[in-house]
DNA sequence: ATACCGATGGACT
DNA sequence: GTCCATCGGTATA
């Protein structure tokens, strides 16, 4: 076993998210994150019963690519790969903060609240669509940088939201208190 | 405030 | 066919 899938989610936490996609302007900051292994993690698109589909196979691409899926059959979801090639490990994107660009974003969620605060809308938010899916973060139109630091104090951990099996990891992690966060539950601070 | 439910598509059994 | 890493509307309190 690697690096532990949660420490990952934890860092990534005040981490700056920079969209440029159909040339508007987004900025936003990482709140809410949640962790996913490969196949040791039950939970996981990864997991052992399935191994490498082609909906999955960017997870087990190079750190640093964005894995992004559609849920529900209408939803978004963005995920950050973390682990080394070959090693399935990515952390999704659960909520975020504008910092600028809150026009667009207004717009693009058609006014509608909480603004940014869950996977779908995080999505919405900064335009991301499949198009994505092994896109290079390091590279517009969506590039994902070092930002704040989350002090310990304001971070808080909890089980992952909608998931069944292994959903009581204690892998999904956010800044208390922030706007961009898709609800409480039963959290314990850092 | 919480609860239920429909939308809608793809991965998987 | 069944299960989702979801959201937003409607209903109920």
């Amino acid at each position: 076993m690697g690096a532990p899938v949660g420490a990952i989610a934890r860092s990534l936490l005040g981490a700056r998210l920079v969209s440029s996609i159909d040339g508007e302007q987004v900025e936003g900051v990482i709140v809410e994150t949640e962790a996913y292994g490969g196949i040791e993690d039950p939970a996981s698109h990864a997991a052992t019963r399935s191994g490498r589909t082609r909906r999955n196979a960017v997870m087990f691409e190079r750190a640093g690519l964005a894995y992004v899926y559609r849920i529900y059959g209408m939803h978004w979801c963005l995920n950050v790969v973390t682990g080394r090639e070959g090693v399935a490990q990515a952390v999704l994107v659960r909520g975020i903060e504008p910092l600028s660009g809150e026009q667009v974003v207004r717009r693009r969620r058609r006014g509608r609240r909480p603004l940014s605060a869950g996977p779908g809308r995080v999505c919405q938010a900064l335009g991301i669509t499949g198009v994505l899916d092994g896109h290079d973060l390091g590279s517009p139109p969506l590039v994902l940088s070092p930002g704040w630091q989350v002090p310990d104090g304001l971070v808080e951990v909890s089980g992952r939201v909608g998931v069944r099996t292994a959903g009581d990891w204690p892998a999904r992690f956010y800044v208390r208190g922030s706007p961009g966060v898709s609800r409480g539950g039963d959290a314990v601070r850092l």
